[in-house]
DNA sequence: TTCTATACTTAGAACTTCTATGTATTTTTG
DNA sequence: CAAAAATACATAGAAGTTCTAAGTATAGAA
């Protein structure tokens, strides 16, 4: 199996990022080798590529952001869902499991029919 | 439950066109009224959003067209799926089952800590 | 005869993500 | 110790997308 095409990619985005911070604070850098780990290799974002992400739903404030030193000194940028973002995570899932719906029930007429 | 977000629209429109064009041909307007129903209102195509997509499946093989003209004297531009379009709906398949594996499993876990 | 539904087209706006490049530090390897 | 690789973040500009809006045209209903 190869990897996913950019529009799968790019709506599950967002869910993916709300959801895994839902569970831990992370940064950028971790967030992208998480989800190429849950993904089996499926999912790799580029650093180009998360990053304006994290922008973009820190200006929205879905999630928050602080500074952290690690014990190797080296500086991290943790970001943290917030309230808002919480919300929205429930939103998405609704929506993808709706979209869900409609597909495997157009995918099931169509398999009974081959 | 409202409209579905504009990300899962367009990861899904492709799926859905191939889908209902490898059970029937159709035409434009036809499928947005389909699509319509099977989805109970939640996905609405525009004209203007729905046309360019098809000529652009069109342009790249996986669809193709000709005119009808029905008995009522209307002209339509019927569309049915190719060869080519078939397979490419059979990787979007997988591509939508690998990312609802992903994504189940993230949730899956997330539940389980709350 | 006027309005609504049917039917298709396309230009341009608006919005996205991705590529490429840059900076900087820490750890590993030779 | 020096070089290379991994870690960590940022952003401008390219490239690609869909959506809005406007236009054309005909059939049927009111």
């Amino acid at each position: 199996m190869e990897k996913l095409s950019k529009e799968l990619i790019g709506a599950s985005t967002i869910p993916i990022i709300l959801s895994i911070l839902s569970k831990n604070e992370s940064y950028g850098y971790e967030i992208i080798q998480n989800v190429k780990k849950i993904s089996n290799g499926k999912i790799e974002y580029g650093d180009g590529t998360l990053y304006p992400v994290l922008h973009k739903l820190e200006k929205k404030e879905l999630i928050a952001s602080y500074w952290k030193i690690s014990d190797s000194g080296r500086k991290r940028k943790y970001y943290k869902i917030s309230d808002k973002g919480k919300k929205e995570l429930f939103t998405e899932k609704e929506n993808w499991t709706v979209i869900n719906q409609i597909i495997s029930k157009l995918w099931k007429i169509e398999t009974s029919l081959i």
